[in-house]
DNA sequence: ATAGGGTTAG
């Protein structure tokens, strides 16, 4: 009866039987216990579990039962408790497999993969020859310590056992090599695969996503759907993911529909994934629209919020919910700083920013990393506050070389060439090919118009070999992705875009637009700098997308690989005047909401 | 004749 309940997930009612036995004075024996003890760690009761472990010391059990032995095993390691997982091994007689799968995937739950190697080693030692489960559980540790080599040994292994075609351990093998940044591997265990299970599909999904390759995981994601394999929660999110990463809000859109269809919206996982998809895509009021669908309101789903809110202008709204925080029950965390800090930064909110970076400190379970430094440091170089943010960098420990780059573009935005000489020394002792410090640095001579130290910049590029990414503009359109590189005469329908750029250079001319020329980091004439404006990647975006939804009421979403250039800042205001529409523009770091002739950046940025 | 222990995903 109690092997029933436990089968059937009813814990409690496992629990209750067995209570129920002692006071009716029936002695349990092992296959009472063996059983038993997976629901006190389903329910988390230590105490009758430790109860049941005496119970069992009593009978002798112990040690000589190697199925009650294995239970305690992992009763005590589902419950957290690793050292008495660890005791009960060693004090079994006659150990078998399942006993050391048992402990190895314990540690491996509970994050000690080191140790997991370890039992692993001990196993081995006393001569009990592992299987399949054994290598499945290892490899998740191999993966979580990138230690490849060991992972690959294991592939042999599981080859000479004959375990190839066996779901589980291909499947732990797929995730150990895309952890290990090994992703073409991972597909090619995954071709080999005869009978990909769901989990299978979702480690690949994921996989995928952890080294960048956001299409090619779309794309399975569909080859799964179109299989008989139905996705879940984890799948789901993943999904969700790699549109977030991607920015395509109609693709996300259609996943989101599946949810629905599936009925995994209430899910706090999906929520949370939902809440940042729609953030990244610039749909503030969506995500809030989920938020609110969402009943139960965790940590992780405030912080999700908070950020959606942070990088599309609604500071305050951010601000507003860190208030809420206390009422809501909840402790704020390391990501809930980032947060705030991101508000405060584009609101330009110096002292409150650092008040609350300082507040922080006296949260004893919050760790401060380098991350929350270089948040307060862009906070105080936006503002042109530099000699705060210099002092805040050394009193960093250990300040690496991302801080010091987010001070040197405050140098440039401010025009600090003093500084950022000075900081530009200590970038390149700390690390002489990081691009965007030369990056930086060209621009800001160049914008001062001191061309002998821009030649010296570039040719020190040209040295290591690094090239400035060139600025570009996308927009999907009907599911199609155009792209738009500044100047580019000779792509298709440039006769269309030049013509709609010159109406609207007229009419925004007739709202005081002045094109500013100190923008064009190129040593060229006023009547070349101009030009140079005019065909800016961005304003060539919304040309085209004005070209081909014309008469459409919807707003238009350009996408940009670097920061929005100034000139072309004002432009898209005044174009949204002229046009009558909603123009949004998402940049590198936030985004931007044009409408009715202003941006909710409020030129901050 | 009837009962018991361990795998893979965010």
């Amino acid at each position: 009866m109690i092997s029933c309940y436990i089968r059937q997930n009813r814990s409690p009612e496992a629990v209750a039987l067995y209570k129920r036995m002692a006071v009716e004075g029936v002695c349990p024996d092992d296959f009472t216990l063996s059983c038993v003890l997976k629901a006190f760690s389903d329910l988390g009761l230590v105490c009758d579990g430790k109860k049941a472990h005496g119970k069992a010391v009593v009978l002798g059990l112990e040690v000589s039962n190697v199925f009650v032995g294995s239970a305690l095993v992992d009763m005590y390691a589902k419950l957290g408790q690793m050292r008495n997982a660890h005791l009960v091994v060693d004090r079994v007689v006659e150990k078998d497999v399942i006993l050391f799968t048992t402990l190895v995937v314990g540690y491996v739950q509970n994050g000690e993969d080191c140790e997991a190697m370890k039992a692993f080693n001990q196993m081995i030692k006393e001569g009990v020859k592992a299987n399949e489960y054994t290598f499945t559980s290892l490899l998740v540790s191999c993966g979580n310590l990138k230690h490849s080599c060991l992972g690959m040994l294991i592939h042999g292994f599981i080859i000479k056992c004959g375990h190839e075609f066996g779901v589980s351990p291909q499947t732990s093998l797929l995730t150990m090599y895309s952890k290990c940044g090994m992703v073409d591997d991972a597909l090619k265990v995954f071709e080999h695969l005869v009978n990909p299970n769901l989990v299978t599909w979702t480690s690949l999904i994921v996989g995928l996503l952890q080294n960048g390759r956001e299409e090619v995981a779309l794309s399975k994601f569909c080859q799964m759907m179109r299989s008989s394999v139905l996705p879940n929660c984890f799948t789901m999110s993943g999904a969700l993911v790699a549109c977030s990463n991607l920015a395509t809000l109609d693709q996300g859109k259609q996943i989101h529909t599946i949810i629905l269809k599936l009925g995994l919206h209430l899910n706090k996982f999906i929520g949370a994934a939902l809440i940042d998809f729609y953030g990244r895509c610039g749909c503030v009021e969506l995500a809030k629209l989920v938020y609110d669908g969402l009943f139960a309101r965790d940590l992780v789903l405030v912080n999700t919020m908070m950020y959606a809110y942070a990088q599309n202008g609604f500071e305050h709204k951010t601000l507003e919910l860190f208030q809420q925080m206390n009422d809501l029950g909840l402790e704020p965390n390391d990501v809930t700083l980032v947060s705030v800090l991101l508000a405060c930064d584009n609101a330009g909110l110096v002292d409150e920013g650092r008040r609350i970076f300082d507040s922080f400190f006296g949260y004893r379970n919050i760790r401060i990393t380098k991350e929350h430094y270089a948040c307060m440091v862009d906070i105080y170089g936006r503002a042109g506050r530099l000699q705060e943010a210099e002092a805040l960098i050394n009193q960093a420990d250990n300040p690496d070389i991302v801080l010091w780059r987010t001070l040197l573009s405050a140098c440039r935005l401010h025009g600090d060439i003093t500084m950022a000489g000075r900081i530009f020394n200590k970038v390149i002792e700390l690390s002489p090919k990081d691009e965007g410090s030369l990056v930086l640095s060209s621009n800001l001579y160049a914008s001062k118009g001191d061309w002998n130290q821009v030649i010296c910049v570039k040719s020190l590029m040209r040295e290591n070999r690094l090239k400035k990414s060139p600025a570009m503009s996308w927009v999907i359109i009907g599911g199609e992705v155009h792209t738009f590189m500044a100047g580019n005469c000779s792509q298709p329908n440039f006769k269309e875009i030049d013509c709609i750029i010159k109406e609207l250079m007229k009419k925004v001319k007739e709202l005081g637009y002045v094109p500013a020329t100190e923008f064009v980091l190129q040593n060229l004439n006023e009547k070349e700098k101009e030009r140079s404006l005019y065909y800016h990647s961005e304003k060539l975006a919304i040309a085209f997308s004005l070209w081909k939804t014309s008469g459409k009421t919807s707003c238009i979403r350009i996408y940009k690989n670097l920061k929005v250039c100034g000139d072309c800042h004002a432009w898209i205001k005044l174009v949204t005047k002229v046009v009558g529409r909603e123009i949004i523009a998402r940049d590198t770091k936030r985004f931007h909401h044009f409408k009715d002739g202003v941006c909710s950046c409020k030129d901050y940025w």
